[in-house]
DNA sequence: GTCTATATGCAGATAGAC
DNA sequence: GTCTATCTGCATATAGAC
């Protein structure tokens, strides 16, 4: 996993002051797992237009990656929908498993950046609903980031594998800690904590499988529903 | 859809009596819907595998499938795990997309001719029983099935993919139609029995992406647990 | 930074000998 | 039915001009 701190990772950040002169040193610093594709920001040249094509890339492989999946797109498809050839591409990413992976550590990152804003210490019932309304909601608004970092996981190398996993993980240990301190209270009944956390988990980002924005439910009745099902089925 | 009867499509009836004479006739039956590739049995000729190179395509095509992913695994590798050359892959199935379309098609159906032997007249509950455990034990003996079926819609042709989905449809029909009767009975409570069924099979299908047959729990365990958050996920 | 051109290799599918 | 050989095309990635 790269060192930096999330933010910076994010692209939220104050950006990259490095000014790499050419595709090889940038290549270089991914590596060295110094510097991410999705921050790089190059000095305006003439002509370069390294600060718009950047997250043009990205977002491009994004919404196609998800919607033909990552063994299904080409970099020369990527680079039609960017508007450039195919070997411009690799001005900002060394290879398209680098482009797969940071958008999937982009995405749990920013995940557990959210979460981290929201600990409390109220109380586990008040925690569980904000946990799973807050998990309706994120995945309902990024259903794109939310496929591929479930469907693209085998494309994965074996290190990059075990980078997002852990990422994951830490994700899944709040649930966990909510549901075992809900247990310990009283106010759960859960026979399985382990289990029960994949299932509400499981249950709760499936919405992603039907939600339709110009469907017959709103976000907040989605959100609703799903957070009384979940309330109920670890109810004691 | 094939008009033929589901257990001939299975492979479990009759079998093709047929004799087609060459790969070309076997593409000329596909085209014409008649007949399923994991069902063709020609005659045995000197020389000839085809009774057990058949089932053998496809097994090897389920496992790199689920394994690798469709648009990842390339016919010289299921060739390969065969242990035929590439070309003779096309005595069994007209291309790829066939493979696919073939493994999924017969899950699908399995799973529904297997639900359709347990229909009963029971009170909802017992229903509701019934399919929540018949589903985590149906799905945790055939992993590499149900990997194929949810991963791999999106690599399916227009046509093909409408096929599945109705096959699914019919599938969450009969939960659908449970839960209903349940809250017309006063047994359950969902505030939408629509989501409440797309929640429910999301929190049981859940259960393959972490369960492993040499792990902490039986099969058996995993069945009550997931039955006993269902039973309460929908209780009044 | 982007282009064109290219190196290198593998993809799906077919033809025809045996 | 299976083989070898091959057609045709696209894949990732790189080199070097501008």
């Amino acid at each position: 996993m790269s060192v930096l701190p999330a933010a910076f990772a994010l692209g939220k950040g104050i950006g990259c002051a490095m000014q790499p002169r050419s595709a090889l040193l940038c290549r270089f610093l991914y590596d060295l797992n110094i510097c991410s594709v999705s921050v790089v920001r190059m000095a305006r040249t003439a002509g370069s237009h390294s600060d718009i094509t950047g997250p043009r890339v990205l977002d491009a492989a994004l919404r196609l990656f998800a919607q033909h999946g990552f063994a299904a797109v080409s970099m020369r498809q990527i680079a039609r929908e960017v508007g450039v050839q195919a070997g411009a591409l690799y001005n900002y990413t060394p290879d398209k498993q680098t482009l797969l992976f940071d958008l999937m550590r982009r995405h749990m990152e920013d995940l557990l950046e959210q979460r981290q804003d929201r600990l409390s210490a109220a109380d586990p019932l008040s925690r569980l609903e904000d946990f799973a309304r807050f998990h309706i909601r994120y995945h309902l608004n990024r259903p794109d980031e939310v496929f591929i970092a479930y469907m693209e996981l085998r494309n994965l190398t074996e290190e990059n594998f075990a980078t997002i996993e852990e990422l994951r993980r830490r994700y899944e240990a709040e649930l966990e800690e909510i549901l075992r301190d809900g247990v310990a209270a009283g106010l759960f009944v859960a026979n399985d904590i382990r289990i029960t956390t994949m299932a509400v988990i499981a249950m709760l980002t499936g919405v992603t499988t039907w939600y339709r924005p110009s469907g017959r439910l709103s976000g907040d009745e989605v959100e609703l529903l799903y957070w009384d099902m979940v309330r109920k089925s670890v109810s004691a």
